[in-house]
RNA sequence: CCAGAGGUGGCGGAGUGGUCAAUCGCAGUGGACUGUAAAUCCACCGGGCUAUGCCCUACGUAGGUUCAAAUCCUACCCUCUGGA
């Protein structure tokens, strides 16, 4: 196995010591942005998908090209998702086919994505390279062109962040959202527990786990709105010794407020010298709030996402707005000043909200790219101040 | 000048007797997005109201046929394509 940069090792042992917010680079790459972009906007630390990897290019792949930090040209922390969210999110919602059963989960992909991440699998279907890691013991490659089918269980997702070379692993997990009944809730944490079990005794048995890897392996807490569920499964969860505790599932409930008790509840119930890591949290809201709490870690989709789609985070704005700024409205076309008068970014620095404005909507690909380093700088200093040392 | 084709809402373009204030796309306006199938999705989009309904003005212009016309007839204006 490579070994851990200096950098990345000091990374992986300052984790979560601190709060820190990792951007998704779901399939490798954070959308609109190269690293050199993402380093400008002090991001060290980014998080993939163990199924999106799998899917393409694959993990033998991956390891084949000197695992991802070197495939991918990024030598920051690199967390990994298990693949438990795209149970719910994918399989759940219906809108792949699957199923869930006590041994993990299968994915059939459906042909419009299969053709979209086809390019490089077609070619290893062949030789059936992208299955030998699983001595065909579970992963199935069906149809190279409509509809493959791949199974992930706990044994195998550690396997494959392993074969990514990843810093910090996620087990899988059976994710849902949080309205489910209490029998629903019971099933899920059950199963959740019982993965977790496996995976990490599989992590330890298999690679001599933290010790030996110098990789982190973080659990995550099931349970939706029942603090009951949530404190029993985290706290079967943290007899087992975990460098981590997530805190899973959907952390808003049907109002789109956050869960804070559920999250207080996981919270006391996990080891004070482990960090807490809200996954998919949040809004810049939500991370306070989950900050004050004592959670460190965060992740979410919705600084990029929301660039892409015109919607801006600025201090200049209220908090009550939830400091957004839609760009795309018609009254920023004659506004000379920046996006955030407080940021230090290029977009604030050397452009004004109408200069962005008009290349949304002219569909300026530039626009994409600025939006997205100015949002996830606008993360960073939110997380940063948090902190008290902040420092450009 | 002759022969064809056509003129529809900001634009493109459906509709060819009633269910048409008029499909759809673009543009426009607003909203959503929380371990990313997302440079995406949703709503509104002639005007005026005593608004889940009513009224007005609209399918080149002017007449006509009809209970009823964007849709049929007549004339005129304009555009395009061929031919002199």
């Amino acid at each position: 196995m490579v070994k851990s940069s200096e950098k990345r090792q000091k990374l992986i042992a300052e984790f979560g010591r601190k709060p820190v917010f990792l951007p998704d680079a779901t399939r490798g790459a954070v959308k609109a942005l190269t690293f050199d972009q993402l380093e400008s906007v002090g991001v060290q630390h980014i998080v993939s998908n163990t199924l999106h990897m799998l899917m393409s290019p694959g993990p033998d792949h991956i390891a084949s090209m000197g695992g991802i930090h070197e495939f991918i040209g990024w030598d920051g922390l690199i967390l990994t998702d298990s693949g438990g969210f795209q149970v719910f999110s994918l399989l759940h919602r219906g809108q792949w086919d699957g199923e869930i059963h006590d041994d993990g989960a299968t994915f059939v992909i459906p042909e419009a994505y299969a053709k979209k991440i086809d390019h490089v699998n077609k070619r290893k279907s062949d030789t059936s390279d992208a299955c030998s890691l699983f001595d065909g013991n579970g992963l199935t490659v069906k149809s190279p062109r409509d509809g493959r089918v791949f199974e992930l269980t706990p044994e195998k997702v550690i396997d494959i962040q392993m074969q990514m070379d990843s810093d910090v692993m996620v087990v899988l997990d059976d994710c849902r959202k949080t309205g489910i009944s209490r029998d629903e809730a019971e099933k899920t944490v059950e199963r959740t527990i019982k993965w977790a079990e496996r995976g990490k005794k599989y992590f330890d048995e298999k690679y001599g786990g933290s010790a030996e890897t110098g990789k982190l392996l973080t659990a995550v807490v099931q349970g939706a709105n029942y603090p009951d569920l949530r404190r029993m499964c985290a706290t079967e969860l943290s007899k087992m010794g975990f460098d981590g505790y997530n805190f899973g599932g959907y952390l808003l409930d049907e109002q789109g407020n956050l869960v804070v008790d559920e999250l207080k509840t996981v919270y006391d119930a996990t080891p004070a010298d482990k960090f807490n890591y809200a996954m998919g949290c949040g809004k810049p809201t939500d991370i306070i709030q989950a900050i004050e709490i004592g959670y460190t870690v965060f992740d979410t989709v919705l600084p990029t996402r929301n660039a892409r789609h015109g919607t801006l985070y600025s201090f200049d704005i209220p908090a009550e707005d939830e400091f957004k700024l839609k760009i795309k409205n018609a009254r920023f076309k004659d506004d000379n000043a920046p996006v955030d008068s407080t940021c230090d970014c290029e977009l604030c620095t050397r452009y004004s909200r109408a200069y962005l404005h008009q290349m949304f909507k002219v569909g300026e690909l530039t626009a994409l790219t600025l939006a997205t380093l100015h949002n996830l700088r606008f993360y960073q200093r939110l997380i940063e101040d948090e902190t008290g040392d902040y420092s450009p």
